[in-house]
RNA sequence: CGCGGGGUGGAGCAGCUGGUAGCUCGUCGGGCUCAUAACCCGAAGGUCGUCGGUUCAAAUCCGACCCCCGCAACCA
């Protein structure tokens, strides 16, 4: 190609994922969505550079090495090989894969640290706070919970430790200004407004370096300091276009076009981000999008519901395109979305099976049959012609405006309403009343062009979207697959007169679902694994291991007894409070517990419940609060008062 | 008055720079037979959370309120 024909260079990233386990749908359906991009502005012609990758470093990591007896650089490299097994499964298109361990990466990070700090916009300060081991966080007195980490709820020490903080105070000013002058960098909109109403009450100083552990990137001016989290994390997106090795390679790609990431990650990639490389005086990316997040059977995905979908599952049942057309058809990218295994069966019948897959085959049947398998450009024009062309332009025009706007599911919604067309096309020509009409030969011919010009387009505007797909339409239609499909060739009539197909085959098989929520895919039978906690009376209860031994002695520190409820109401402004007040004994006092969910105020009056009536006060919502009440729960939701009616108020219990 | 998102036919959503309420699936009826029980056509079904306001005209603008969902806070 000509220089004048070049077109331009397109820099797209993923978040780099924290390997501590394997990676779930909702990973999956971000790098989808970056990998749809990339593809079409590879159709485009762009040169395009698209990277994901892994962020290793930190004690979360060093520590589940330990526990598996294993160096934490082994224990990376075994979760990265499943990374990169569900993108190669996914068919995902990114150009190299950074990772945070790697030499390249550590000497980006330590010149950019060492040039940030040579300028003064890095400062050593002693840091004494409540520090959570597991967590790597430091807490204020009055964010514990029983004395223990919020997060975890195990026991934080106070720890005295010296970091290197950067002056994101410095920056703030600046940031709001140049937001302000880029109104496109944050989106969606509501993003943006999100960001600036947070930098708005103030920036604290970062803390970026640790060294209560050793498994991340040494400080260069300080070998007892390691890198800390997003400062480390971030630079990949330097490191992976050759910052610093490569002036050439690096200028081609920096700015990149798109920082697409999370929406709980947005404030990292807006705030942090800019000013950390305006810092070092890089220019900044051109944009960042935090698309939603995948709400899974109309619940949120979390560990502890157990409704973790695990896409290689998926991808192993549906395959890899049906699980990227659902993600990038059926979610609007900006907000969050429902991802469903009804919907997504639903959505491949009726899109991928019935609409695509069929008019695929019987157009190819049709061409085989009534026309010895060719393709014949010439023939017999007709009115209804013209405006399944005028479609075919409007679907490219639309396509190409969409997807330059990320409207992802807008744009293959305009395919789609194409190959809906030429269905009805079909309906409407009837070509198999054509074919028992000799003097009706040139009209079909036309109509069975017309037919295979609509699916050779579609499937250069699908790739993004069903790469693997396109190429067995290609094939189907007899032509040879491209290394690109290039939308330039998205132009009716440029299917060769002549082109012999092949023999029709299903591009996708319906899915039947048995009574029992199997599915039957082109044969082959899938379990459908019990679904987790839908709907379930009773999820799956499974008990906490028994804590460590103890001693009577230790026991006998714990004063229970036994306390009357004289009052309870809520308290205001929290969802899990109750204010109750009790009498033990003589003694009247206020105890304040989490338990508003599951009890009403007036029913606990009168009780006798059994409380802990030794315990250090602790102030809830402002209120003092002097003991605690005993209620089993199983931690998923189910929580009942342990009472004892009948016994006296005051009585111990041993 | 912590921050944000949302309440539109059975389900999931679009419309929200104001002017007869759309899409996909599902349901019902019809057509066709090239095709993967597919495809095509038609119908039923919504007083667009509630109340009030602006306007010739509001799902769409304004105000109040109710409810749901995230985040934050909180489970002594």
């Amino acid at each position: 190609m000509c220089k004048e024909c070049r077109k331009g260079s397109y820099y797209i990233t993923t978040p780099i994922y924290y390997p501590s386990d394997n990676l779930h749908i909702g990973h999956a359906y971000c790098t989808t969505v970056a990998d749809c991009l990339a593809r079409f502005h590879r159709d485009l012609g762009e040169d395009v550079f698209f990277l994901t990758g892994s962020d290793e470093h930190g004690l979360k990591i060093q520590r589940k090495a330990n526990e598996n007896g294993v160096t934490p650089q082994a224990y990376v490299d075994k979760i990265i090989a499943n990374f990169k097994l569900l993108w190669r499964q996914l068919n995902i298109s990114n150009d190299d894969f950074i990772r945070t361990s790697e030499p390249r990466h550590h000497k980006v990070v330590q010149d950019a640290l060492q040039k940030i700090y040579e300028q003064g916009d890095i400062y050593k300060k002693n840091y004494k706070g409540l520090y959570c081991v597991p967590c790597e966080s430091y807490w204020l007195e009055r964010q514990l919970v029983d004395g223990k980490c919020p997060d975890c709820g195990r026991p934080v020490e106070e720890m005295e430790e010296e970091s290197y903080f950067f002056k994101l105070s410095k920056y703030e000013d600046w940031w709001l200004q140049f937001i302000e002058e880029h109104p496109d960098f944050i989106q969606p909109v509501s993003r943006r407004n999100e960001m600036i109403n947070f930098v708005k009450q103030g920036l604290e100083d970062l803390c970026i370096t640790r060294t209560t552990f050793d498994w991340g990137i040494p400080v260069p001016f300080d070998k007892k300091h390691v890198v800390y989290v997003w400062f480390d994390a971030l630079l990949n997106y330097l490191t992976g276009i050759k910052y610093g090795t490569d002036a050439a390679f690096f200028n081609k790609f920096w700015p990149a076009d798109l920082h697409l990431v999370g929406k709980e990650i947005v404030r990292f990639h807006t705030i942090i981000w800019p000013i950390m490389l305006h810092a070092m005086g890089v220019e900044l990316p051109k944009k960042v999008y935090g698309h939603g997040w995948l709400i899974v059977e109309g619940d949120k995905m979390s560990k502890s519901k157990g409704n973790v979908v695990d896409p290689l599952a998926l991808i192993d049942e549906f395959g890899a395109d049906s699980i990227r057309y659902f993600l990038l058809r059926e979610i609007n990218l900006g907000s969050d979305g429902n991802f469903s295994r009804d919907a997504l069966i639903n959505r491949i019948n009726a899109d991928l099976a019935n609409d695509l897959g069929n008019l695929l085959h019987r157009t190819v049947s049709m061409i085989n049959k009534y026309h010895g398998g060719i393709i014949t450009a010439a023939g017999c024009e007709a009115p209804i012609d013209e405006e399944l062309k005028a479609l075919i332009a409007d679907t490219v025009a639309s396509y190409i405006r969409y997807m330059k706007g990320m409207e992802l599911n807008s744009a293959i919604k305009a395919v789609w309403a194409l190959i809906s067309r030429a269905n009805k096309y079909i309906d409407e020509t009837t070509p198999w009343l054509l074919a028992k009409d000799p003097a009706q030969q040139p009209r079909l011919q036309t109509v069975l062009y017309n037919l295979a010009e609509v699916l050779r387009i579609t499937a250069i505007l699908t790739e993004p979207y069903i790469p693997a797909t396109s190429p067995k339409i290609y094939s189907q239609l007899g032509l040879a697959v491209p290394e690109r499909f290039l939308l330039e060739e998205a132009v009716f009539g440029k299917l060769a007169d002549g082109t012999k197909v092949g023999q029709p085959q299903q591009l996708y098989p319906r899915i039947e679902v048995t009574e029992d929520g199997d599915t039957l895919i082109g044969g082959k039978r899938y379990e459908h694994k019990a679904a987790p906690a839908e709907k379930k009376e009773e999820p799956a209860f499974a008990p906490e291991p028994i804590k460590e031994e103890i001693t009577i002695d230790d026991f006998a520190k714990i004063d229970l007894r036994v306390a009357t409820v004289v009052a309870a109401e809520k308290v205001k402004k929290s969802k899990k409070l109750l204010k109750l007040q009790v009498r033990i004994g003589e003694e009247e006092r206020t105890i304040v517990s989490g338990i508003a969910e599951h009890c009403e105020p007036e029913q606990l009056i009168g009780r006798n419940i059994i409380v802990v009536a030794n315990l250090a006060p602790a102030k809830l919502f402002g209120i003092e609060s002097k003991g605690m009440l005993l209620a089993a729960g199983n931690g998923q939701g189910k929580l009942v008062l342990a009472d004892v009616p009948g016994i006296d108020s005051g009585c111990r219990v041993k």
